[in-house]
DNA sequence: TGTCAATTGTCAGACGCTGACATTAGCCTC
DNA sequence: GAGGCTAATGTCAGCGTCTGACAATTGACA
């Protein structure tokens, strides 16, 4: 499986109709004008009649498009994360399963950038993962869906592994681990003020190194 | 420090005037109602004005018992926390720092117990468990929960170790990856349909063992 | 062109939550 | 133990999120 195949639904056969192109349209203008509101005056202060009236659509409108508020403001990570997991996908059969990881976040983030300059400009999307790990409820939400996706890992890693994901808890386990150093490198670099993603990039194969050796012995099966 | 004294706010000089023993029963019965109707027949199918209703107060002064209708939800979580808090706390200084998190862990278990016994049937705070794990709005603010719960574990780490948590990454990463151990564990118990506490004690304990040896080496400073 | 189906708008309403103001009921002093 | 003080509660109006129902519009396709 390549790192394109993987990521389904992104490609497509480029005059699919005016109806949807239309659709598309109005999803992504919901999405930009949502994220340049949510950034410029904050999440909680943002009505979502304000969204749509941007858009110049209906409230029940938007509703159709975003199943709740919370769902607008993920776009560009829901984005991001399908290319990380495709990234995973595309690694080489022997690799370690840590490195294999590590490999998928670190080489992604190219294509990770490619994906979201089709939805949004980036540093909008780097600005609203700012609002989103300040936002409690954002945040929250931010949370369930890194555990939904470390779900996902693990039984990837199993699946590499050749191993049983309902009686080896090995595979949750050190994706949980791996999920951490992630959530921390995340934080510190939320926290300082540098506004590149070099920076982010860096930090977070710092913090893989840093415990990588006490996690990647070679699993005995 | 001792546990007892960690846990703030628990021990009530007995006879505290009438209108704060009201207060205490209201706010009692409240979490009780909302518990027992929660977990009959659901978070989201249950309305405010409903465990209002069964308390006979109005909806208004339910709102000035806990600010959303997330955080009665959380009300024998929050007693849990703080006493698993106060065990570590309560931990010997010169334990190592993996070590002192499993043996707070474990050893929490008989008084956290103790006092949700004051609030809540015990048999009422597992099955409400279950019931956040299962309601993503409710597991989203449980993550989050975990994730503060977690800083504050990270820092009396640091202070335990005498390092500074701004520069120096370990008690973090340790943290995270303790939390990581207590979610996977947490989690297959959930699916499991044990109703055990016991259960979920020896889960937790043997999760912890298997990555333990990995996470204990000796920190060099 | 006319029919069919998908998309959107409008409207009404449930539910969570808040501010403002009136009412009730412990508390404390004289 | 009467009366004033203040904390707790109730009532009411209103905002914002979200949903169901139905009508109006607008691509798609024969």
């Amino acid at each position: 499986m390549t790192t394109d195949e993987a990521v389904a639904g992104t490609r497509t056969p480029p005059p699919a109709g005016l109806r949807e192109r239309k659709k598309q349209r109005t999803r992504s203008a919901l999405v930009r004008s949502a994220l340049e509101l949510f950034t410029r005056q904050g999440y909680e202060r943002t009505t979502v009649d304000e969204i749509a009236e941007a858009v110049e659509v209906s409230q029940r409108t938007f509703f159709r498009y975003f199943a709740n508020k919370e769902e607008v403001a993920f776009a560009s990570q829901e984005s991001a994360e399908r290319h990380f997991f495709a990234a995973l996908c595309g690694r080489p059969a022997g690799e370690a399963p840590l490195a294999a990881l590590r490999g998928a976040v670190l080489d992604a983030w190219g294509s990770i950038g490619e994906a979201i300059e089709q939805l949004v400009p980036p540093e909008l999307h780097l600005r609203m993962y700012r609002v989103i790990e300040s936002t409690p409820s954002l945040l929250a939400v931010h949370l369930r869906r890194t555990a939904e996706m470390e779900e996902r890992l693990a039984r990837e890693i199993a699946r590499r592994e050749g191993l049983d994901i309902d009686t080896d808890p090995r595979p949750r386990l050190l994706v949980a681990m791996f999920g951490g150093v992630i959530r921390v490198a995340g934080k510190l670099w939320t926290e300082a003020e540098e506004d590149s993603v070099v920076t982010l990039r860096d930090l977070t194969a710092f913090h893989l190194d840093y415990v990588g050796p006490a996690l990647a012995e070679k699993w005995d099966k």
